[in-house]
DNA sequence: AGCTCATGGCGAG
DNA sequence: TCGCCCTGAGCTG
């Protein structure tokens, strides 16, 4: 379950594992079976994350073209290969490893040229080193759009996806549903810097930990808990339950179908 | 066995 | 805004 920190994540594990040998590949289901057997023996060459987009690099400037959606899955795995299951997708193979790739909403091979359109059409990543935030303040700041919608219109900004959206905007107090237009520089130039910080720590621990230090359960002498999606959040997935900094009950609302969680002690401004 | 829900995104109306 | 696509886990019966 992917938001792009995990896709950045999946490129560097792609990479050290099949990166710069022939690999062999496969698709058990069925439904890249064409493709596959084009790629099978070739190199992988590279491997690139934008937002959250995965790109494997084969010969001849073709890649394959990976987005997983919201059900989406990569596994990785020592070699012998298991036999495949019927829902796997995509399977790379080598002498050490094999990786199987089920569930994703695109697995496609595509040319150079696809793939610059594919960038072209999402706006910068805070995990990528050459985007920055202007670009997407550019956006930000003249639409009339919530910040909520906002932070997960991948054309304004890619790889945020729902946690990330509900946690950033928790640890810089702003209410979901301001617009855009309404932020300062100033606090969007600090929600920016956090997601880049926040989401570098999320591909090195492959999982999202939105909880500062001080507000810890040991650091606030509280039980010890994990959150439903297996990371330490403020208020994703919390609704009904109270704040950890103000307890306030945490709201919950549909907003472009998805579920909206926030605080509404802490995040007023 | 069937239902619901999930860290996503697209196209039709 | 809605329906739809992709899969699997965790319920309920």
């Amino acid at each position: 379950m992917p938001e792009g920190h995990t896709i950045h994540r999946l490129a560097a594990d792609y990479r050290e594992r099949f990166g710069g040998w022939p690999v062999r590949a496969s698709s058990p289901q069925g439904k890249f079976a064409d493709a596959a057997a084009l790629l099978d023996g070739s190199v992988l060459e590279s491997t690139e994350a934008h937002g959250k987009h995965l790109f494997l690099g084969f010969p001849r400037d073709e890649w394959v073209h990976i987005h997983l959606g919201l059900f989406g899955k990569v596994d990785f795995a020592a070699a012998p290969a298991a036999p495949p299951t019927d829902t796997v997708r995509l399977r790379l193979a080598n002498a050490e490893s094999y990786v199987d790739l089920r569930g994703p909403t695109t697995c496609a091979l595509i040319t150079d040229g696809e793939k610059a359109a594919v960038h072209e059409r999402l706006g910068p990543d805070p995990l990528r080193p050459a985007d920055d935030g202007e670009r997407a303040w550019s956006r930000v700041s003249r639409s009339r759009t919530t910040v909520a919608a906002l932070l997960m219109d991948q054309k304004v900004i890619a790889g945020v996806g729902n946690v990330y959206r509900a946690e950033v905007l928790f640890r810089h107090g702003i209410d979901p549903y301001r617009a855009g237009r309404d932020l300062t520089r100033a606090e969007w130039d600090a929600v920016w810097a956090d997601l880049v910080a926040l989401m570098a720590e999320g591909v090195r621990l492959n999982r999202i930990d939105t909880v500062r230090p001080e507000h810890t359960p040991e650091a606030m002498g509280r039980p010890p808990r994990v959150d439903d999606h297996g990371g330490e959040v403020y208020v994703y997935r919390r609704a009904h339950q109270p704040c950890h900094l103000c307890g306030t009950e945490i709201r919950t609302a549909g907003l472009a179908a998805r579920n909206l969680f926030w605080c509404p002690g802490c995040q007023t401004a």
